[in-house]
DNA sequence: CTGAAAGCGCTAACAA
DNA sequence: TTGTTAGCGCTTTCAG
């Protein structure tokens, strides 16, 4: 071939600190030995002890750091899972918390960081989605998403998945969650089982299947007792704080003149904690005018002591990962994988300081 | 197999969908202007109309996705801040949760996204440090950090940093903070203007600046108010709920059948609220007999009804987002920047429901 | 208006 | 044991 037209050094826009060349030069070495060397490349044991030492000191003397970002590109490989959710400004989100601790957690077990995508809904994250899985994560986790099983189609190829509290099962994406129905039974068995009649539970929204599943057992622990729920006593709502003050608020104003439930089961230890609250501001006291109980154990209700289901929250943060990592290894591999389409997680019961007996005289709603 | 010379069109481990080559070979055009028109690039406006359309449907054909990492790699930006900060299994940090609330919407609104490096401790960081800041972050937010001035001095000089509720203050590193001293000042007003005197204030640890802060706050209000500090009623301990727990406990013993105080100033909402437990499973009431207020106004704090001092820790979260981005594009285009060494946020007093006047009769350490 | 070429920093494959 | 070459996918000069 022809001469190289060999051109002028290039200003190099010295932004990142020494490379691998800069290092090799210094050590009069190959940037590939000193890759070798220093990022532990494949062919590291074949370098001799002189030349190893010479280039760290090399590498020492210019400063040398590595660049995750180049590494990533010639490794397709970036060491880093994300978790998308959306996340709230107005209401803090405890129970991300709790799961991203094990996500967290598991990361650096497994050597990966995590990035965060923050979403303001889940239409946002269909959007967002084929941008999020370009390269910077090597897998994602999306916490509790909601997305149509059309979006679950359109997730990107190339980039495993994991999902905890799905809505709707995604194909290809292993789901972890925790069995809240059986929860919610043994919750609602335990107050009948203390002789509580009236329980009021105010459960998520209608369209959610976690929702759905308390309210299940709910029904399910009553049938098997052989007690007909309390007429009008599921009332629809969120899982949030605001949403609870606001089922309960209107529930109790639709039902006035009439009796005061005998207990409270809230879908979550949020709307658990308002609802104690708004029964001390009418001047009750729990537990012994009216019992609470919550679901989740996340940590508001610890400090609080409620009595509620507990959800293996973090070990499901955990177990996330750990899917997520293996999935991410395998794809590497090529090597074929089964998903595994669901894990479930054991839910318990968790004796707190809200549920007591009922009264014997019913109270009336004011 | 035996034949060779001929250098095949390489495998290509198609790992990445389709790239801008492969859109540009669709649409006939190079890969430079697919990346004009697809990316954004410096060029876009000079594509013809034509073009353009050709390139976009090529694209949607081969569900092309822009690649992170190499266009990370070309801009030195990864367009993501870090968030480092220890983060231990065993206690949820609430703090922490409050903090990355802002630093989420922060991030999110400057189109960043996050990283969290979760450190087991400090010293880990040092080490850690330069392998975080190797291209994959473009800044980082140093999370109540805990490091010597020596390795304050060893930071990463390509990366900018941001430090919140830093123990020592960090050359080339802004600190955010809150005025801890006036908050405790402050809630320590309160206590003795109705009427408390005997004020434990369970501390954090003597070398944490924060919590001498809040122990100078304590004594300058009794200063203030020409109250001597109850003798030994500044007991040193950690921020945690577990040595809320020992530090109380400890005390208690060794001030058995003296008076108990009237007030317990916890150094952070997590301590307050073990106090509390510890009163109550000695059958005292808080408020009725001992006043128990904390510090931070966690979401624990909130549901608690805790009173507290507020530190604004969502806005302090926004606010180092702020900064750090500002320092980011300044360092991207090599403008000169002068380092705002601190910026001080205000706490303020929050009224919850554990805070009364004293009892008349004082009650003895059991 | 468009394309060719070079290079960001690193690694794998192949020679030497 | 070491060096050379050729990308990873994208962007930015600089020519046409």
């Amino acid at each position: 071939m022809s001469e190289k037209p060999k051109p002028k050094p290039k200003p190099r826009r010295t932004r990142h600190a020494a490379t691998l060349a800069d290092v090799g030069r210094e050590a009069g070495v190959s940037a590939m030995a000193a890759s070798a060397v220093l990022n532990g490349a494949t062919t590291s044991s074949r370098i001799s002890q002189p030349t190893r030492e010479r280039i760290q000191e090399a590498a020492a003397k210019l400063r040398y750091r590595p660049n995750a970002t180049a590494r990533g590109l010639a490794d397709r490989r970036m060491n880093t899972i994300g978790v998308a959710t959306t996340f709230s400004a107005n209401e803090l989100n405890q129970y991300f918390l709790e799961v991203f601790n094990g996500v967290i957690e598991g990361a650096a077990a497994a050597g990966q960081n995590t990035t965060v995508f923050a979403l303001t809904d889940w239409p946002e994250c269909e959007r967002r989605l084929p941008a999020i899985c370009d390269g910077r994560i090597d897998g994602l986790i999306l916490l509790s998403p909601w997305l149509s099983l059309e979006a679950g189609d359109k997730l990107p190829d190339h980039t495993p998945f994991v999902s905890v509290h799905a809505n709707q099962l995604l194909p290809g994406v292993t789901n972890i969650e925790s069995d809240e129905e059986a929860g919610a039974f043994e919750m609602t068995r335990q107050l009948l089982a203390l002789g509580h009649r009236r329980i009021l539970h105010l459960a998520g929204p209608p369209d959610s299947i976690g929702a759905q599943r308390r309210v299940a057992g709910y029904l399910a622990a009553h049938a098997a007792a052989g007690v007909p729920p309390a007429p009008g006593h599921v009332q629809y709502g969120h899982f949030t704080t605001e949403a609870g003050r606001r089922a309960f608020t209107e529930w109790l104003l639709h039902h006035q003149g009439q009796p005061m439930p005998e207990a409270i089961f809230g879908a979550t230890d949020s709307v658990a904690l308002v609802a104690i609250d708004l029964l001390v501001e009418r001047g009750l006291r729990v537990p012994q005018d009216v019992s609470v109980v919550g679901f989740d154990d996340t940590l508001a209700a610890r400090s609080a002591h409620l009595t509620t289901v507990r959800q293996p929250l973090r070990e499901m943060g955990l177990r996330a990962v750990e899917l997520l990592v293996q999935r991410i290894e395998a794809k590497q591999q090529d090597k074929p994988e089964r998903v595994i389409d669901q894990v479930v997680l054991r839910t318990e019961f968790v004796k707190g300081r809200t549920l007591a007996k009922p009264r014997k005289l019913a109270l009336l709603i004011a």
